[in-house]
DNA sequence: ACAAAAGTGTTGTAATTACACCCATGC
DNA sequence: GCATGGGTGTAATTACAACACTTTTGT
């Protein structure tokens, strides 16, 4: 049983890593893992090792099974068929308490591409591909956030995942208009400069329709706008 | 490892099932599955019962891994993990040639609801709720269709599966009008009554931007239109 | 005052729906 | 001819991207 633990952190997408102490691959980067014990359901195992490694809950963030991979040789100690899940998560900003994990770090996803034991990297690629069609097609992105965020945080989200620009003024139409998507909170946040921003909290919807596309996008590196042109 | 083999016949979605001969849950109707042998992928062994149980290649249609189930206790027998995969196939025309389980046969889904051994009620309406969803982002609609059909083909199966009545002629322009989604054979087909309807082959998309979807429509019973209305 | 970010209004364009209409066949 | 399904044209509507503009803060 494997973990794909997916966050963002300072502006890029980072996945949970454990530097492996024993061979095989030793001192390579793995997914955090671990055993079913004999009473447990699958998804019970990986939310308990998503406590002991993160101290977090499933419902802090997004949970759910992403895919099994049992090929040959993908272990070279025998036959191994490892369930893998996917759990998209807010970065905390609290202190990593109960990690058990000593060798445990956020990498980002970027650097670590081709360098992970196992079929570590396969099951990596397929949890972000999972990660970005599931912000299409859902409210998931606010997975991400935490209880309490802005329209600009929840756009980071998709700049990020998605490796776009998106129109500040559009997007924050069409997630306050989607219906559930997003509810107010009350509260205004300053974040760096400018105007206080609104505190929103995760809508009941668990699907969005229409979706947010993603391809019609430009690149992140271009300014769509530079308003006040005249 | 367990199938799930939809198709659609007589205009219903109907699964591939056997009738267990022996207990557990003797004499209930469950779906096919079997076991990995020592020296096959997961994927592999999935496709050779898939081959054993209807004599068709993954190819001929549409296969993936769907998910994996390891409740304890969903196996009387004690603790049994089962990886299922979903496959989406045609309405074979020739005759279930290698078929080596006895007691297989295809079942309407809203005939069997309720009825399956073991969990295996959950596992197919996960693998219905998946081709349900597959249909609306992909263009796997054809996977359900012979290598070549006709539009009207394609349409009953969105209406079969998600239980909608569509609009043929603006149906026709988005299956058409869509990048890769089908591709002309050559031929003509007359169906029952009418002109000749033009037949196509699946075209090489993945994806479909947009997707087709399946909100804001009709339930099956009414005619949206009744056309010569003057 | 000015810069910067949040948020609203408006406008031109693209996509979609609803439906009139034509086409090609069997009977 | 007429019924039946296949397929095209088109106008009204709706959704969306682009962007001008206003609001509210920090410095």
């Amino acid at each position: 049983m494997d973990l794909v633990l997916l966050t963002i952190r300072q502006a890029a997408l980072q996945v949970m890593l454990v530097s492996r102490g024993i061979p095989p691959h030793q001192g390579r980067w793995a997914l955090p893992g671990g055993f079913v014990h004999g009473d447990e359901d699958l998804g019970e195992a990986a939310a308990r090792e998503l406590r002991e490694e993160t101290g977090l809950d499933p419902r802090d963030g997004y949970f759910e099974q992403l895919a099994t991979y049992g090929r040959p040789g993908r272990d070279p100690r025998g036959r191994v068929v490892t369930v893998a899940y996917l759990a998209l998560l807010p970065d905390l900003p609290t202190p990593v308490a109960g990690s058990d994990a000593a060798g445990a770090a956020w990498r980002p996803v970027d650097e670590v591409r081709g360098d992970l034991a196992f079929d570590h990297d396969e099951i990596l690629a397929d949890g972000i591909e999972r990660a970005r069609s599931k912000l299409e097609y859902t409210p998931l992105a606010t997975a991400f956030c935490p209880p309490e965020f802005t329209v600009a945080d929840l756009r980071a989200v998709y700049e990020t995942v998605w490796r776009v620009r998106l129109d500040p003024r559009n997007f924050h139409r069409k997630v306050t208009g989607a219906d559930g998507f997003v509810e107010p909170a009350g509260g205004t946040v300053i974040r760096d400069r400018g105007r206080p921003a609104q505190l929103y909290r995760r809508g009941p919807a668990t699907s969005l329709h229409p979706p947010l596309m993603r391809e019609p996008t430009r690149p992140p590196d271009q300014r769509p706008d530079g308003r006040r042109t005249s």
